[in-house]
DNA sequence: CTATTCTGGTTAGCCTCCTAACTATCCGCC
DNA sequence: GGCGGATAGTTAGGAGGCTAACCAGAATAG
C-alpha cells in the first residue's frame, strides 16, 4: 500500500480550515483515516523488508503460512489454488504467478488433483517449512518490537477499534462503500 | 499493501496455542499488528476503488494533491520530481512513471527548470485541478463514512496509539528495525 | 445423453513499485 | 580552469497486483 497519500501528515488545523472550503471534509475522520493508512504502512514496510531479507516476499509469506497453517491444524497437507487465492485475499491469476514464483525456488509443489483434473493441489515443501521456521522467530520478535510502545490496555483498545472499522468495510454486503456514500447524499 | 497475511485473522485462543511453540510470539502484539495490517489494506481497498472509478490511481492522486497543496498553501504551483518522490514516499524511479502516465492523461505538465537544467517542474494543469475538485467531495464523504463508527473520543485515542507506533518505526534513524531486533537477542 | 452453464487454472496485457545502472549537470576544491 | 563527487531524471529489468479472456473438465437441465 505504498503511497497513499503524502508522507507528512497534514496538522489538525489545515484540515479544519480545509474543511471551510469542503463542507464534506470530517477532520477528525480524515485524520484518524491518513493516521491508520500510514501507520499501516510503515508497518508494512518494516515486516516487508525483514522478509525480504530472507528471500521471500509478503506475498510468498502469506502463501506458506496459509499453507503451512492448513497442515499443522489437521485440514491437510495441500490446497487448491483457489482456495490460497481465497484465504490470502488476491486473484486466482495472481496465485498463479506467486506458486510459479515459489515453486522456482522449491519451497512449494504442485500436483494435479487426482478427484478432480481441473484441480491442482498445492503443498508446501521440507524445505520451505523449514525456510519457515527460519524466519518465524525473528518475524515475531518483530512484531513484538513494534508494539512494545503500547500497554496491553491499549492493544485491547485498538483491536476493538479496529473490529468495529473491518465490521464497517465488511458490511453491507453486495452494495459497496461507495455507492452507500452516493446513497447517502 | 494487498496480501498482508491472512485474511481471516486468528483467534486469539490459537494465537496463545502457537506461544507455546514459539516463545518470540507475543500474542497481544502479532493480534494488533494483524488487525492493523488488515484494516489499513481495507481502508485502502476501500478509496483505491473510488479513485479508480474516477479514473486516477492511488498513485496519481498522490501526486496530485501534493501539487495542489502546495500550490494552495502558497508554495508555488510547480514541484520537481524529487521533491514530489520525497513528500509522496515513493522513489525518483517510480515518480518518472507516474509523472509519465498523468502527463499523458493531461493532468499535470513537465517544463525544464529554468535555473538548473538537471531538474524538471512537474505543475498541475486545469484540467488535473478540475479532476481533483471532481473526486475530492466523494472522497471526503467516503473517510467521513468509513470512520463513522468511532465517536470523537475513540478517533483522538486512535489518533494518540498511532502516533505512538509512528514514532517507534522513525526512531532509531540510521538503524533498521530488524538491527534493533538482531540486536535485542 | 447431449447441451448449456459453472468452475478451476492459466495466459496476456497493463499498472505500480522496486533496485541498479546510466547520463547530464552542478558544485566545491585544488 | 579543470576534475571528482554529489544530485536530478531516466532507463532497464524484475516482481506483485489487477482484469479480461481462454480452455479443459465437471455439473446440471432438458
Amino acid at each position: 500500500m505504498p503511497l497513499l497519500m503524502i508522507k507528512d501528515l497534514p496538522r489538525y488545523e489545515c484540515l479544519l480550515e480545509a474543511a471551510k472550503e469542503f463542507p464534506d471534509l470530517d477532520p477528525s475522520a480524515t485524520e484518524v483515516f491518513l493516521h491508520l493508512l500510514r501507520t499501516g504502512d510503515e508497518a508494512f514496510r518494516v515486516v516487508e523488508a525483514h522478509l525480504a531479507s530472507h528471500d521471500i516476499t509478503q506475498g510468498g509469506f502469506g502463501v506458506l503460512m496459509a499453507l503451512w497453517g492448513n497442515c499443522r491444524r489437521g485440514g491437510g497437507a495441500a490446497l487448491s489454488p483457489a482456495e490460497l487465492a481465497g484465504r490470502t485475499g488476491v486473484t486466482r491469476a495472481t496465485m498463479t504467478g506467486l506458486v510459479d514464483t515459489l515453486e522456482r525456488a522449491g519451497l512449494v509443489l504442485r500436483a494435479p488433483d487426482p478427484h478432480d483434473r481441473r484441480m491442482m493441489t498445492v503443498s508446501i515443501t521440507p524445505r520451505g517449512e523449514k525456510r519457515l521456521r527460519n524466519i518465524l522467530p525473528d518475524h515475531f520478535r518483530q512484531m513484538a518490537w513494534l508494539m512494545a510502545p503500547l500497554s496491553e490496555n491499549e492493544r485491547r483498545t485498538l483491536v476493538r477499534l479496529f473490529s468495529k472499522l473491518l465490521r464497517r468495510t465488511a458490511e453491507d454486503g453486495g452494495r459497496s462503500a461507495s455507492e452507500a456514500v452516493a446513497a447517502a447524499r
